[in-house]
DNA sequence: CTGAAAGCGCTTACAG
DNA sequence: CTGAAAGCGCTTACAG
């Protein structure tokens, strides 16, 4: 409740009405021992009459004190996979007592090094980042000794705690099981090779053609979507072509939404032989499409959970250890054509 | 770059190294005219030399000064409609040179009250809330004077700029019009009626089954669900029915989408007459499942950018009328079964 | 155009 | 156990 001068109470205002020291005051609200019943109980008393809340930012101003906010930086708030991870920072940080500044990068480094700076303006104690670029602006120099935590895409000369998702192990396993199963023409639709994921699974899918010693036909690789729309546009001509590819490798959710779509549509479903998707990361609904679909899994919420944990290790004190990298395990589920399948199996 | 000393550099550090007074550095950072080319040029040389960024939380001390923070509480960040609401309320905010602090209340009222007393201690400038409940922490007393807009739910007694969805109405209208077309057993699958939405979506369901003067089976309501795995279920409940509904209308995402699930699983599949779905919310696929579904779609995006807005205008004083209610209004997508449809028609 | 003084709301020593 | 003094990094008057 504001003062009769419509001005937010201060510790001054409680202090006063209770009849006791700023000081007294501040040591209630931190909750510290030596202050006596009779005093603590009459300060919680005005504090609850004058509506009183501790200026946060001002507390922090002191030397010592922390802000209690994490910056964190993403490429796309609005895709399902990043707003996964977001709630999982969200779980951890909050339970710390903490809160989250945060901001949707939409993929531009100019907009990602302006929202890190400020931020960092903000006092932020750390920064969670999926960064859309490997510029300047997440190098140590630029970040003053601000934590820096990356997601799903490392950055070379960084100094941070990294968590991935085991883009290339899984890419290339399961891209090795479509050609050991005898697909030899599989098409590729992805994000551009310069995103971190982008590269790291095209690497995954083109090794499993060197090992397998079955050359890659550089004319069903189309790496450059990250919406659904200009997917749907490539899977369509690949369809459309007088020798389409039996299996498709979708690198990350939109793509594979994209192929569905193309899959789906009126003169595509005419055709008579399945064609089998690949996905890197799992969709609402893939298992229920009736098409034959293989899902790389992973957990993006308990990936936001990792990052954040790893964070608030940095913060703690506990992690003084150089910068760690950790690669979270996929997951495979496998839906074959027709219907809803429950066995899904689990792998890797 | 941090100083020698390991700390940040601050305005004095910076006073020191160009060789002027505080005031100088400060009317620099702040873009103020009366400062002399020569001494503006060494100040930001010397800004640019220590890596010094302005501290907001000591900036924002100041009376008269604001936090450039906005709160926003969402029942569930991972939810892609609240996503959506996210980024665009994101997008009008950080044009503005304001930061966005966020939370997931997970639709608890005390974490949402917990959440919005320390976005108040932050300072925030003003709270954009997407309420879980009508509990007092929202009510005028409560916040202290803090600016509040609503999102996608009224709350009783708030002082607050309200942005709603035409729930009423479209429900209304798509459920009259299904009533029309013949149907006679309309199924429904809602969250509980405490929620806002909840309450207003099962509204204009019942109200246009009064208007036609036909009586609404209660054991075909299911109000309770928001979460796709309960949504299943009750839908795999209905269809086990001897004398299934011929239509069900799903009052939110969720609940959509665990119908779908449970009309394509396999013992569902076998049925012979479709069941004619409509869905308040759009959801990922839609148009594609080959299923005769009514879509009553709204641009969560732009709710949250018009919620944005009408905080702004608060903020920045251009509106002084008291709080206002808008209702965004609907779009109908139509998708017939078997195949995907693009002849989506477009209404109210 | 430039700067010395005071104070925003809080907490860290230090004194009793 | 309690409080008066000083200062965190900045900006608002006020003085030159």
């Amino acid at each position: 409740m504001a003062g009769a001068d419509g001005r937010q109470p201060t510790i001054l205002t409680v202090a006063a009405h209770a009849g006791v020291s700023p000081m007294t005051v501040s040591r209630v609200l931190s909750g510290q021992k030596n202050v006596s019943p009779e005093l603590s109980e009459r300060v919680r008393a005005s504090v609850a009459e004058l509506g009183y809340r501790r200026n946060e930012q001002a507390r922090s101003l002191r030397p010592g004190q922390r802000s209690g906010l994490i910056g964190v930086a993403i490429t796309n708030i609005a895709n399902p996979y990043y707003a996964e991870l977001l709630l999982g920072a969200d779980e951890v940080v909050g339970a710390s007592g903490r809160g989250l500044l945060i901001g949707s990068t939409n993929e531009d480094e100019d907009r990602e090094s302006t929202l890190i700076s400020k931020f960092i303006g903000r006092q932020v104690e750390g920064l969670i980042v999926v960064p859309a670029g490997a510029r300047r602006h997440l190098l140590p120099q630029a970040l003053g000794g601000t934590p820096l935590v990356l997601a799903s895409r490392a950055v070379e000369g960084a100094r941070a705690d990294t968590v991935l998702v085991d883009d290339i192990g899984a890419s290339y396993e399961q891209t090795a099981a479509l050609l050991a199963a005898g697909h030899r023409r599989i098409g590729y639709l992805g994000t551009a090779t310069s995103v971190f994921t982008g590269l790291r699974r095209f690497d995954g899918f083109r090794m499993a053609h060197e090992d397998a010693g079955i050359e890659l036909d550089q004319a069903l690789v189309f790496a450059g979507q990250s919406d659904v729309q200009s997917a749907e546009r490539v899977m369509l001509d690949l369809l459309g072509r007088r020798n389409p590819p039996t299996a498709v490798f979708c690198a990350n959710n939109q793509n594979a939404i994209g192929a569905v779509r193309a899959l789906r549509s009126s003169t595509a479903r005419a055709r008579t032989d399945p064609i089998h998707l690949l996905s890197f990361d799992n969709f609402e609904l893939a298992d229920v499409l009736g098409l034959p679909i293989t899902i790389i899994d992973h957990d993006a919420r308990e990936l936001g959970r990792l990052a954040a944990r790893m964070m608030l290790e940095r913060l703690e004190g506990t992690a003084t250890q150089p910068p760690r990298t950790v690669e979270l395990p996929t997951r495979i589920l496998s839906f074959v054509g027709r219907g809803r399948d429950i066995d899904a199996s689990a792998g890797v």
